[in-house]
DNA sequence: CTGTTAGCGCTTTCAC
DNA sequence: GTGAAAGCGCTAACAG
């Protein structure tokens, strides 16, 4: 030990100060700086005030991870999810990061892109951190190497847009499938009988899921169901309805199960010269920013994003509460899984009247 | 040190195993082990593939914080914005988020809502966890308080969008002035004569960049500049269109400086009834998703989004190289200041012919 | 090739 | 009220 580096702040100015140098610098034990840092109890006065300015002056701010190797919580969350720039995960992602902070936590955001290998990695990465908890998009509902990690890691799991098979593992998703049966429904309503179904990634569980919605309902009507699953970009898109057109049985309405092919629908119409809803009706699962501002205005299905991404992180945080207070990791009660409503919000597209708002 | 632990997998469950647990299972020191997960170089090849088993066995993960305690890097660093749903940051979190996973590094988010002592908080929290670096969008340009917490602190910090004033800290930022002129030109030359300028956050670096930008260009031409800063929702930008309109001298333009503006105006424009171009000619800058889509199409100026996000990514993990090369907290070169160029993309709502993508 | 040992910065008994 | 000392899980000399 060099003392008179004690002495000298910028002796080591490019490395964080500690907590014995402050101890040092203020002639008191280390003890006694812990607990002004840790609320100043069993402090007097007088010290407290000392030790504070020290550490006002030292610039001192606690090594994190020297804690946690006491074996506390690290205060972080990580966040699992296939890209942040899609709206509908950066939505979820704020959401998220809100009730972080509300819990003094941090948010560690890894995106996949939907690939499982990326996604394994990311999370041994994550555990490696000890984040306290992790919330995850499941690249794959039903992959096996997944569940394993997930099913042997000590903290608190819960899945969010997409379920995860087999697994006791909470999750919070949309109700895919009652949503896309009441869009369906409404096109039945207003009297369409050629509803095509345009998916897009059709191995993803949302889509599944969305899918088996508008079956049951085509059904229920006695009109059959009309699957596309081969688009994937807006030159896809164009030419299956540039198809479907010229086919002996052109469609009266399009329900596509994802925003970008609901985007790419609405392009191609508008650029056949198709009118909607007149010709043919459109209606689109999720909704995006300017479904209202296109005219026609486009009919969609609405998720409570926002919803699902708040939701998931209260669940992780009621279990990091209880696994703390019971030390089991408390998987005491059967994983909850939460189905969130969805909501129909008709504007021009789908044949209703414009909404006047 | 109760023995029996080491031999019973379960007793200790719901707590991550640790090295020496591995050791002592494998029959090992505990230097192999730690060999082993870094790499396994000088260790036979008998004995790496065992201690491999039992780690594979106990389902061992590293424990990141006692690593860092040993002076070594956390691998993560801190992405500070002013909202993640917002599609601007989100993008340019995706691209940070590329760059430190190529990296090995992880990326910790943080929201401030632009407020400066929201922002205080999460850099010091973001401290306390010893990120390796941090990538911050001021919330306050000039703040005083920023300007010192960063100036102390031991670690690189690169600004994006808006700079820190005064302070010798890397930043990544587009052109907003000269973008600004260059769509100011290019309303005049299409021959607008009154051309409003809908502010909006008038506070805001970025914006009076880009007001600069508009005035030289209004000025240069011989006309009057005419700005409106107390446009903020689409109700107060209805307002402030119908005024005009109503108003003696009508503008034949209008050049919004932000996203959310460019759009309100278009909605108000399409609730007046208004011409676009032909009455009122319309520019926004920062391009969004749908404005190829709506009729007409609206013309913008477009910012690098994604390359801010990677090149301030870069330049961080660049200036952490250094750091380690050098020892010195590489203040060595003068921080970098970049500014990258912005793109005038011509659609219909300038007046342009509508391009034929 | 392999093990022993001394800490990294902090919290936490347990004495004073 | 206060401090000394023992680790938390890991790495890095330094011996064998």
């Amino acid at each position: 030990m060099e003392l008179s580096l004690s002495r000298n702040p910028m002796a080591k100015s490019h490395t964080h100060p500690t907590l014995s140098q402050v101890a040092r610098q203020a002639g008191v034990g280390t003890t006694t700086v812990s607990r002004v840092i840790n609320g100043g109890d069993h402090v007097s006065p007088k010290t407290l005030a000392h030790v504070r300015r020290v550490i006002e002056t030292l610039g001192y701010m606690p090594n994190q991870a020297a804690r946690i190797l006491k074996g506390h919580r690290t205060k972080t969350i990580g966040l699992v999810v296939p890209s942040i720039a899609d709206p509908f995960f950066s939505s979820c992602a704020e959401a998220v990061q809100a009730v972080a902070r509300a819990n003094d936590s941090l948010l560690i955001v890894t995106v996949t892109a939907n690939d499982p290998r990326t996604e394994i990695d990311n999370l041994s990465v994550l555990i490696r951190h000890r984040v306290d908890g992790l919330i995850i998009v499941p690249a794959d509902s039903q992959s096996h190497a997944l569940r394993n990690l997930l099913g042997r890691v000590a903290m608190p799991v819960v899945a969010i847009d997409r379920p995860i098979a087999n697994a006791s593992i909470a999750s919070v998703v949309a109700d895919n499938f009652k949503g896309a049966m009441t869009a369906t429904q409404h096109l039945i309503d207003h009297g369409c009988k050629r509803i095509v179904c345009l998916t897009g990634e059709s191995s993803l569980y949302t889509i599944r899921e969305r899918m088996n919605g508008y079956r049951k309902a085509v059904e229920a009507a006695h009109l059959t169901p009309i699957f596309d699953t081969s688009v994937k970009d807006l030159k896809s898109v164009e030419y299956a309805i540039r198809n479907m057109l010229d086919g002996p049985h052109p469609p009266d309405a399009i329900f596509a199960l994802k925003n970008s092919t609901t985007i790419y629908a609405f392009e191609a119409l508008q650029k056949f010269n198709i009118a909607v809803p007149q010709s043919i009706a459109l209606l689109g699962f999720d909704d995006f920013e300017l479904a209202s501002t296109v005219r026609p205005s486009i009919s969609v299905i609405e998720q409570p994003v926002e919803e699902i991404g708040r939701r998931a992180a209260e669940i992780l945080f009621e279990q990091l509460f209880h696994e703390r207070e019971s030390g089991a990791p408390g998987a005491s009660k059967p994983a909850r899984q939460i189905k969130l409503k969805t909501c129909l919000i008709p504007r021009s597209s789908c044949g209703c009247p414009a909404p006047t708002a």
